[in-house]
DNA sequence: CTGTTAGCGCCTTCAC
DNA sequence: GTGAAGGCGCTAACAG
């Protein structure tokens, strides 16, 4: 029975390679000038003892871990993991790493433990369920942050945006350009009040419905819950009333997605009978029958940006807020 | 020009408070006695200071830092999100917090410093970049190590694998007994050798494609590279031979998607003239038209077990291999 | 060129 | 009840 032997540290390859510790730790990151034979001897004894240096006590003595968190709740969309791709990318050319820690759960346990519990130097955030006021406190006692898709300021704490509402507002434009007058909404219900970008492609949209007076009435004005499923069940119900809409906008693509399969069983056509809007502009939504019409967001920039903006408050103090634009794309759910 | 003021430590607390260090530590992790008033005064002080004590830290004295890895090096499909969140609610009842780190590239730089510097108790990887040595490497030099979907034992390594082989048979089986037998196959690019799930699949179907006498000859054989749009070229390659398959197997459902695109550009019906099935069962499968039949894998309980199996690993020095069923399910694309 | 010393922030003895 | 001392593993500064 071998017990488990605890891994090695720097005065065990000192000590095999007849040296002090100090002069391994030169050796290994190439520091000062060391003579070739001891240099030899240690990387010997480091490989033989296959030793690794503890990023721990490196961070401890450094007083710098070089990781960056990035904060999501969710991490399933697709959305989410274009954005950190970009983030981790930008992260890496400059020796930093991301590491992604899920927030999702809104307990106070969490928030105080998860959050101050650890060893980054900056960090981004993606999750509506931390509250402007945690993002604060975490910016004030932890380490700079930088928010994404939602708009807070604050010492240590930057934001970057995407421009929801202009798309949202310019797809109400198309409605009425086009002739859909008469049309139907899936909206964010109240549960997702708290979500930035939401909330700004819904007031979007619904200035666009005001401004270029479009037929909206109460019950053609579903909450979804963001899912293909809230979205086939709104759809649904839309399709119950007496009257139908003409052109319907969800406020995400996965509930697009979830409405025409909505219409694809109730055998009506899409965008002959009913012309479908979605935003986000995921992966998949160009390769569905019909392809879906919808707004694409600059999800990798985002994510690059953000990190720049990160390192240029852990460098200096100096806050920012940038707004990144968004384009409308249409397809054959809607032209 | 207010100075970057560095975070208070436990010091600053006992000096605010007028006591010891030591005794800070115990009044905040309720060990030993203390008298209520300065326990007050102790955390009032804290409180005062927004300390927070460092996981760095910590994590030195403690020897761990409570934290799992889990290396991925795509993370961008659905599959991985739910198999996360299955090992994060796991790790989360034991107090313990995993963070995705991506291990996308295969440079050495990478595999030599990404993967020795982590602070980490233990970690899962479900990259098939990193090869069975660098595995064997990591759980000998750094931690024990459980492996996703690859087959591989060793010091401290673990695996958990899903019966990927014998769905991708019953695909073939199914093929034969519905009649199906002039089929097509859009598996796996060699690129993807290294894959241990996706050879399961490959080598299950081709195995039942031989067993049950099915015609696969090699020019309905493609390869492709697991995206939509791998899955829509080589299906309209497959389309433009005179002779088409009745019926395609997709190897995952990505692929699958880009098939059924391919297939309604050609104005071909499915399943009546083209059958088709995939691989996965992402949660938009069951929402386009035709609804998409396929292979279920277990991810939530994946990525629980795979966790369970780590304390396992992280405790005794035992190595385990477990294998999770899989389930075939059929919908609209293929009956 | 190499070794000694000291300290990063915390926690665990062990005195008092 | 509370404090002083020491050490987790590493590295920077300074001697030699």
């Amino acid at each position: 029975m071998r017990e488990l032997q605890k891994r090695p540290t720097i005065h065990d390859v000192a000590r095999l390679a007849g040296v002090s510790a100090s002069t391994v730790s030169n050796a290994l990151n190439g520091k000062g000038y060391i003579r070739e034979s001891t240099r030899k001897a240690i990387l010997d004894a480091a490989e033989r003892l296959s030793y690794r240096p503890s990023a721990v006590a490196r961070s401890l003595k450094a007083q710098q871990s070089r990781i960056l968190g990035f904060f999501v709740s969710d991490m399933s969309g697709p959305v989410y993991s274009e954005i950190i791709a970009g983030a981790a990318r930008k992260a890496e050319e400059n020796g930093y790493e991301i590491v992604i820690c899920n927030s999702h759960s809104r307990e106070d346990r969490v928030l105080s433990s998860l959050l101050s519990y650890k060893m980054l130097d900056g960090s981004l955030v993606m999750s509506p369920e931390l509250e402007d006021d945690v993002l604060r406190e975490l910016a004030r006692t932890l380490f700079p942050v930088v928010a994404l898709d939602r708009d807070i300021d604050g010492e240590r704490l930057g934001c970057v945006l995407m421009d929801n509402a202009s798309s949202a507002y310019g797809i109400a434009r198309l409605f009425r350009e086009r002739g859909y007058d008469r049309i139907g909404y899936i909206g964010p219900n109240p549960e997702y009040r708290f979500m930035h970008d939401v909330q700004d492609r819904n007031r979007g949209f619904l200035a666009g419905v005001r401004d270029f007076g479009l037929d909206l009435p109460e019950e053609r004005y579903r909450f979804g819950g963001f899912t293909m499923e809230s979205g086939h069940v709104c759809m649904s119900d839309l399709l119950a009333l007496p009257v139908r809409p003409r052109a319907v906008f969800a406020a995400n693509d996965e509930m697009a997605l979830g409405a025409l399969r909505a219409l694809k069983e109730k055998g009506l056509r899409v965008p002959d009978d009913v012309a479908v809007v979605g935003f986000d502009d995921i992966l998949v939504s160009s390769y569905v029958s019909p392809r879906l019409s919808t707004v694409r967001r600059p999800c990798l920039t985002l994510g690059g940006i953000a990190v720049d903006l990160l390192f240029g408050l852990m460098k200096a103090r100096k806050s920012h807020r940038l707004l990144l634009p968004t384009e409308i794309v249409l397809r054959e759910s809607f032209t």
